[in-house]
DNA sequence: CAGTACATCGTACTATGTACGGAGTTATGC
DNA sequence: GCATAACTCCGTACATAGTACGATGTACTG
């Protein structure tokens, strides 16, 4: 503990002690002791920062965005965040904090680790723009470690060692980040939906490429079958489903073998 | 095969018929009959646009860059490829055309899968530029519809349906990429190596709130062991190891089922 | 009260994608 | 041969987004 090099990284190129810093600010800390009072709270930024994402994704997030949402001008956002990429950080670090963490020691390991899977997955449907986030370290504030200490709960008592037991949680967070991206595109996919006019304008040099050769008798029969099952509502869900068993088996292997 | 519902995605905002016409354009196809002609080909314009991402990172991938990689004006580009995400979709459609497809099939499942794997992590370390794009799904072109073959052809004889099979690359390929972002993450972290000064700077808020609370019991001795063994060499490829294995056995699980 | 700290924010700059139209080149049809 | 149309190249200008910089106003300190 007096030697700790958890790994920091961050998506911001600014200052790392400045987001640090933000990140595991307090509410009552010591506030400037001249000139007027600043209008709002780091808090309230970041929440309209998330608000305005949520609402209408990331690209949609800029700072006049923001500042908009607030009623201050653009420049004034400065005075709370460095930068944007900060505000990206704390915004990250603030909804992995508002996530729950229900107790879950009385569970099953595989139901704890379903219940860590599914809070995921939910919070990437609920804020969508976390998929264009692209760090996978974000910096380490008060939401990432509560998160972090939440989800390792859930393997305990498994026999896995630290670094196993990190791996293990990588390994299911990693699913649960793919399964909920293509997700996502699905829904845009389905969003885009093209009329059959424009389907077949799209489509009729790719058929006629794949009538010519038939260079791709797997690839035709199994994407013929996975793009009707796509159509259906039946898709995302089940993928993830089909995945997570994947996911408990192959953790159930080495389980088993301590 | 007649009415082939494959799911088309695309990450362009432009004219899907466009961008399937470039993805599936041919050498020796029908030039501008008036007119000065063209002093590049689109290939060669793909091609330049990758030399600078793989050189630069996606973000030094401008217009006016790779402009200027050809030597032409930028504006000039334009009659090459109607906007920038339709070179996106290009460049992707051709470094997954790209990738070698050995003939798997005198291996075992297991090895086929992993050769699989492999290659696609490979991908990502040759293209680290393909992280920073975010479908799951890019346009029906001749490299992705290659890739998907060949794929899935690791996938045969054991006992999966269609939908499975496809459920099932889905899945691995998911776990590479969530390696792949994982270990890209590392490479940068590395690359921005702090200084000790600059690491106490940083790290004491962060200590400081760790020792007052040991609010986090299990992420400082996990995060502690996890951070070590990240700063060794050890880290990329292993985690990446146990993953796969997990990823196998489990997949062993079901196909054992059948 | 003068000087300093601090908040607000307009202006201007850099960077990026691309609409638009002018200039030049090549083919077609009369 | 010429007018017209198709086509390439590309400069200019515009819209957008992040933010440096400094002017203005406010509140505290000695």
């Amino acid at each position: 503990m007096d030697d700790v090099p958890l790994t920091i990284a961050r998506t911001s190129a600014g200052d790392p002690a400045r987001t640090i810093e933000l990140l595991w600010r307090r509410p009552g800390a010591r506030p400037a002791q001249r000139g007027p009072r600043q209008g709002h709270t780091v808090d309230e930024v970041v929440a309209a920062a998330i608000a305005v994402a949520d609402e209408e994704g990331l690209d949609a997030t800029t700072m006049r965005r923001v500042a908009q949402a607030l009623g201050i001008g653009t420049m004034s956002l400065y005075t709370y965040v460095p930068g944007k990429a900060e505000l990206l950080d704390l915004m990250l670090d603030t909804v992995l904090g508002q996530m729950p963490r229900p107790d879950l020691a009385d569970l099953p390991w595989r139901a704890r680790l379903e219940a860590v899977a599914r809070a995921n997955l939910t919070l990437y449907e609920r804020h969508p723009w976390m998929l264009a986030v692209s760090t996978t370290r974000p910096p380490l504030g008060p939401g990432v470690l509560a998160k972090y200490e939440h989800e390792l709960r859930a393997f305990e008592g498994l026999g896995l060692g630290d670094v196993e037991m990190d791996a293990a949680l990588t390994y299911l967070l990693g699913f649960v980040h793919a399964s909920a991206r293509s997700a996502a595109d699905q829904r845009a996919a389905q969003n885009d939906a093209m009329t059959d006019e424009q389907w077949w304008a799209v489509s009729s040099p790719l058929l006629a490429r794949l009538s010519d050769e038939a260079a791709y008798p797997t690839a035709s029969r199994v994407g013929a079958a996975a793009g009707a099952a796509h159509q259906a509502a039946y898709s995302a869900d089940h993928a993830y489903e089909f995945g997570l068993e994947r996911v408990l088996d192959g953790l159930q292997v080495l389980i088993e073998r301590r």
